[in-house]
DNA sequence: CCCTCGAATTAGACAGAGTCCAAACGCTGG
DNA sequence: CCAGCGTTTGGACTCTGTCTAATTCGAGGG
């Protein structure tokens, strides 16, 4: 118990930092996310932060995970048709998505470079880019 | 009648080209998935498709478009978690998504270039990229 | 220490997209 | 005309996510 009590004061402060009052729930929800690297779904999510018995509600699982995109504490990654993924790596990146298992994996944007990309429609700023490169086993 | 009536000929053999038996629906659905260049979900197809009294059924709208994507003829739109937009433009191109109002650009994709984009992995073939460039409007 | 009041949480009903299934339909070739 | 198979169909179902109205929580003031 100790040892993760420091995880969730730092967490509690990252939580402060982005301007999010950090509730026992809430804490508990970043700590689903942060502690793992991985991309989860808000399913996963609700199952991890309910670990034996169900202590936190679906309801504020999925007003929480608002909140965090709105706050961009972290990012959704729409990638599959029928949910989405949440994504705790802060650095701007992209992905790998491989189509067959459903594995989602960071390419570091440092690392990728668009060139030539046309004009944004007049009066449109910029709000963000997203890159997929669907992948799959080579022989199938 | 007679203007179209070609037009749903040509859309026959287009479907035959791809290996996709023509049937009465299947070419309606084509119809209007090409009538018109936009991006339609799979519910304005359906909605299109049953213009004034109800001919072809949702499950033969989501099996046609699911056939259709398998055999290329028509490409999956994944940017908006609620739903997937069918997209008729076979050439290789990208998207601004415009947040605000839900609209979908195609960009050239011979006005793209992407470099240094990191090896893939082990005993992965790339599948497809896909770019999304999230636009909204300059004051908001 | 207790009270208050707004913020946060909750259960459960609800909505919308998409899937599934078993029955019915309708070409096509013999 | 019939058999057989691919296609279509209605409707029930699943799953993700939203909404709402009621309840609980907790920080700050007295």
């Amino acid at each position: 118990m100790f040892q993760n009590k420091y995880k969730r004061d730092g967490l509690a402060d990252a939580l402060r930092g982005h301007g999010i009052n950090p509730t026992h729930q809430r804490i508990e929800i970043a700590h689903a996310i942060f502690s793992h690297g991985e991309h989860l779904s808000a399913d996963q999510i609700l199952a991890r932060v309910n670990g034996r018995a169900s202590e936190t509600s679906k309801a504020t699982v999925y007003n929480t995970l608002r909140l965090f995109v709105e706050k961009k504490l972290v990012r959704e990654v729409i990638v599959d048709p029928s949910k989405v993924f949440y994504d705790p790596n802060p650095d701007p990146h992209h992905h790998f998505y491989n189509i067959d298992t459903g594995e989602l994996t960071d390419i570091d944007a440092r690392n990728i470079r668009v060139t030539r990309l046309p004009p944004l429609p007049r009066g449109m700023r910029k709000a963000g880019i997203d890159i997929i490169v669907r992948i799959r086993s080579a022989r199938a």
